[in-house]
DNA sequence: GTCTATACGGAGATAGAC
DNA sequence: GTCTATCTCCGTATAGAC
């Protein structure tokens, strides 16, 4: 990959790709906030500090904004896999706790984009699809773990490993998207508080009997 | 949902109340598929099959619509209610899966309301602390029906019955979200299976040892 | 109570100077 | 690469006829 290293003086001009993220973010942030069709261009040109008309030369219009942001899943996505590859077959009971908190702080960290895939699946097919890849994906993988962790004995053999990984994460994600106002200090709170709660109920669903063989 | 097939505009005239209603119901249906900023007056008279003038008559503005629709939840809540008194303090065991149905049903039942609550929660205060209030009450009545029955000694006496309530209702709302497009043959089929599974999973967390001293 | 006609502002988008 | 100026259309809302 060559360097494209902006040589001259360059006083306030920015590289292509920087501003295309610089653009992105600041329309991520309004379509977060007041939706896709509540947010103007001139909205997002004022938050991203430039004028309207500049949008124009990096972007075919407002609605590839749109498509564009909702392909940065992939990106979340990375995240993820990462995230439950480390945990590799180790034990549920030491594990999922782990696995919680990922998910809970790679949604909050993504809040924005979560929230608006969450509120523009409707109104928009491409999102929509987005975020169910999204979150198939993420349960998708979440039930390859647990399905080692039944092979392996841990948990018990009839367990519904599709639905339950699904209820693990979307009760995680609604508890995030109810509360994504609250600033920081209270959400780190909120979330172990919930996260806990959540983990005592559902490994003791999945468990296997600890008295079995 | 497919749309409502559009009358031409009508000179037929109507009560107040009903035209209200008809008025609502067509902004709803097109707020919950295009969003509310995505939606216009004009697609709004078509859909209830007058024309743009009338609504200004009977509402304020388009605004009004959505505080309007947002109260409905009302309507919702005494649903709901009825639905958790009529189960008394039967057993979990059997009553949990009842409450299930009913939840699914009611929220299928109300699926634009829901859509649009969810869809329009961050971009609309009034509409966000509508949905919050929806799902609060709801968990709280929940809550109370399980601490019931923890009491009785069905349930184990340290669940985190708030948590396991809200995660119980939660997991089905996100489904119902995620699949609000199947048709009702396909939607009856996966809405069975997905709660059986759920059940299995949080009843089996909830309960208390069956081979308890 | 309902419709027709229209005012008014703002939205997305383009052209062209620098 | 960035901004200024501007165009056109459409969205909300109002006035007044029937």
């Amino acid at each position: 990959m060559p360097d494209h290293p902006q040589e001259g003086p360059t006083t306030h001009r920015l590289g292509a790709d920087e501003r295309r993220r610089q653009i992105l973010d600041a329309a991520l942030t309004l379509f977060a906030h007041h939706g896709y069709a509540g947010t103007t261009t001139k909205a997002i040109a004022r938050e991203a500090g430039i004028t309207e008309g500049l949008i124009y030369h990096y972007f075919g219009g407002k609605a590839e904004l749109l498509v564009e942001l909702a392909k940065q899943r992939s990106a979340l996505l990375l995240e993820v896999r990462s995230l439950l590859r480390d945990e590799g077959d180790a034990p549920a009971a030491r594990t999922m706790p782990r696995i919680a908190r990922g998910w809970v702080e790679l949604v909050r960290h993504q809040g924005d984009l979560v929230i608006m895939l969450v509120s523009e699946a409707h109104a928009h097919p491409e999102v929509g699809a987005a975020f169910a890849a999204l979150l198939d994906e993420v349960r998708g993988g979440l039930q390859g773990y647990l399905d080692r962790r039944v092979a392996a004995g841990e948990l018990r053999a009839d367990l519904p490993t599709a639905v339950a990984a699904a209820s693990f994460l979307s009760t995680l994600l609604m508890f995030f998207y109810t509360r994504a106002e609250l600033d920081d200090a209270a959400w780190e709170v909120e979330a172990r508080r919930f996260t806990t709660a959540l983990l005592d109920v559902w490994l003791r669903g999945a468990l296997a009997r600890e008295d079995a063989p």
